[in-house]
DNA sequence: ACGATACGTCGGAGAATCCCGACACGTCAA
DNA sequence: TTGACGTGTCGGGATTCTCCGACGTATCGT
């Protein structure tokens, strides 16, 4: 099937990323996550299946359904990887407010 | 053509991000930057499209050559995105350290 | 035991992505 | 001016992504 399963490639995608927010809320079932998008059932499942490949969520059956936790130990590479530019973009939002205080004392 | 246009599509392809990285330690013309690829010129230049429609990447004419300079605004989008998971990652790490202190204190 | 429910996965269609060689255009050096 | 250089973009092939309906399997309620 040909599933990504790096971290950055899961999270390229919109569904994915709305997923893992309602996550954050607690754990959920299949059905009940796939209610929120305009999507079948198996795409929401195979979404599911991309984030597991990822390590971005943990599968528990319960009875009949199966409840999906968060596990957001990968995002940290996410992280990681985005620290060393974070100088970067906070230099230009401080340059950009001094600006603003300049004009606007 | 079709060119995926926010900010983590664009950082979903390996050579993207080795690009930016690349980047952080200032501007560079094209053909310096697909020197460190196993790539054709013109893949790394569409890569470079991408990074520009993302707004990742500015571009200065020199001569017959383009510079092209880092522009890490829009990371911080993701940084944000990231943000409200950083607790349960952060979380887990410090079990796992106690776990560690506690075997071999 | 039987039908309904919750879910995964498969086959396949359509779109997007990734890469390349070919070509076009502006700039520089001689 | 002419030829080499640096780069963008186009046409097209190969692969991957996204999505769907159909089907299989396990579990629950009756």
């Amino acid at each position: 099937m040909a599933v990504p399963t790096d971290v950055f490639s899961a999270l390229a995608n919109p569904v994915r990323r709305k997923l893992l927010e309602s996550l954050r809320e607690g754990p959920r079932a299949v059905n009940d996550l796939a209610g929120q998008f305009a999507l079948s059932r198996p795409a929401v499942s195979e979404h599911l299946q991309v984030l597991r490949h990822a390590h971005l969520v943990r599968e528990e059956p319960r009875g009949r359904q199966r409840y999906y936790h968060l596990v957001a130990d990968p995002l940290a590479e996410v992280h990681d990887w985005l620290h060393p530019f974070e100088h970067y973009w906070r230099e230009r939002l401080r340059s950009l407010r001094d600006l603003l205080d300049e004009e606007n004392p």
